[in-house]
RNA sequence: CGGAGCGUGGUGUAACGGCUAACAUCCCUGUUUUGGGAACAGGUGACUCCGGGUUCGAAUCCCGGCGCUCCGACCA
């Protein structure tokens, strides 16, 4: 894409209303628009970028057998009724609104009961299960507080899974697999090294239930980490009994404040049953099935990723998630456009387009320090670029965004370099 | 939901109750410049969040509303 077509502009400064490190970074170089307190808009970049994330969680989801659907946003209130959990004094945080008809609707913070009872219609009998069903979703929570910029908002997209099964041997080997999708997941977008799969309260199924806490100063938790063995729990559940029962002794454990990033829990019968979600086994008795449920963020792992990962000149993004692969950049000679140098960057687009790479163009006619800065700003991985002094040498000029590092190469040697 | 702070061109800031609301940036014209947000000249752009009140006079003081931020509570 030219960057001379891109409708987003960079500034330099973040608007005042704005304190979270990942919404200025994010506003600054365009990704993000704010419409109210914790509600934002993505624009072109930034949707490349969640796309890029979706796309990692989809295949991993993919690959445990997770099959992908998509619920509505709009809630039938009997449902949620059946469950107890329409009351406002029960769930606190529902946006609800009304049909022409006077009829309650609420808008969908999760998802357990629409999709329990679609279970319902199709699931009967033990050949049916386990199931895996998964969607990405606009969430609306209705928060008191909205804060840290696109990490807590009250609309937001969510990846949510549910798996049915069987029974609690079952269930624990499906939930077994999805947490190391998890960890795939989060090593795939670049955070795999500080988030940690962190024991939390549980809920009333289970004893614990995961948290996958990223390690950062922005976060709102604060987790205990044992370096020897790599465990963490929440400061939620440190307690002599649980430390016990995890086997870790209070002096090594490391405080940390971090983001949940995901979370995933076992639920039980909790909606199964309410909802009438049951099978008959081998025996043709009636069962209920076991169900676990597993959350993550795509838009709260995006700006997790740009708190944990920018620096002092902007946002740093990992390969696997940047908008672009290559950010190439033209310093013009005075011919402008037309002139040499300005012929050569376009065939070089052409040609790595063409090779199939993500480009961003840097067509622009700016003075070279304003595309420098911008191209920091931005944060795309790699940056390739075309001036005077370079053609001279005939090679490309590479710089990585997070090393600095610079190094000449030719444009054949160029695939060997991202593949890296 | 408790506490605190703040609303002024697109953005960031300034202005004692008193002149045409100022400066920077962005944007537009032109000249010049070209490897880390250049320089000069000119120009566009604001009922100072909204509604009341006090006053000869309100961006400024008072009341109400709306919005934003931070701390805390909450976060299935």
């Amino acid at each position: 894409m030219r960057q001379s077509q891109l409708f987003t502009k960079t500034r330099k400064e973040a608007p005042k209303d704005e304190v979270s490190k990942n919404a200025q970074l994010l506003i600054r170089a365009g990704y993000i628009h704010k419409e109210m307190a914790g509600v934002y808009s993505f624009l072109p970049l930034g949707l490349r970028v969640m796309e890029k994330i979706t796309g990692i969680i989809r295949e991993e989801m993919n690959v445990v057998g997770g099959q992908e659907l998509s619920l509505t946003a709009l809630q039938d209130k009997s449902l949620w009724e059946k469950t107890d959990r329409w009351d406002d004094a029960k769930v606190d945080n529902w946006f609800k609104t009304k049909l022409k008809n006077g009829t309650e609707v609420g808008l969908g913070m999760t998802h357990e009961e629409p999709l329990t009872a679609i279970m319902a219609e199709y699931v009967s009998s033990y050949r049916d299960l386990p199931i895996a069903a998964y969607q990405f979703q606009t969430k609306f929570r209705n928060e008191t507080r909205a804060k840290s910029g696109i990490m807590r908002g009250r609309e937001f997209l969510m990846k949510d899974m549910y798996t049915f099964s069987k029974d609690e041997k079952e269930h624990a080997a499906y939930y077994a697999k999805i947490h190391d999708a998890y960890i795939k997941i989060f090593k795939r977008l670049g955070i795999g090294d500080t988030t940690h799969a962190t024991f939390a309260a549980g809920g009333i199924f289970s004893k614990y239930s995961e948290e996958f806490q990223t390690e950062s100063e922005a976060g709102e938790d604060l987790i205990y980490v044992d370096p020897k063995s790599g465990k963490a729990l929440n400061k939620e559940v440190l307690t002599d009994e649980v430390l016990a029962d995890l086997g870790l002794s209070r002096a090594d454990l490391v405080e940390k404040k971090s983001i949940e990033v995901g979370n995933i829990f076992n639920l039980g019968t909790k909606f199964s049953e309410p909802l009438g979600l049951t099978y008959l086994n081998e025996k043709g008795e009636k069962q209920p099935v076991i169900m676990g449920c597993y959350g993550l963020g795509p838009s709260r792992a995006m700006g997790t990723i740009v708190e944990v990962l920018s620096d002092e000149n902007g946002i740093v993004w990992p390969k696997s998630v940047a908008p672009f692969a290559i950010h190439l950049v033209v310093l013009h000679d005075k011919e402008g456009k037309d002139g040499t140098v300005g012929k050569a960057a376009e065939e070089l687009y052409s040609d790595l387009t063409k090779q199939g790479y993500e480009v961003l163009f840097d067509d622009r006619e700016l003075r070279p320090g304003e595309k420098f800065a911008d191209s920091d700003l931005i944060g795309i991985p790699l940056r390739i670029v075309v001036s005077e002094k370079n053609l001279a040498e005939g090679k490309l000029e590479l710089k990585h965004r997070a090393s600095g590092k610079v190094e000449k190469i030719t444009e054949a040697e160029l695939s060997a370099v991202l593949a890296k």
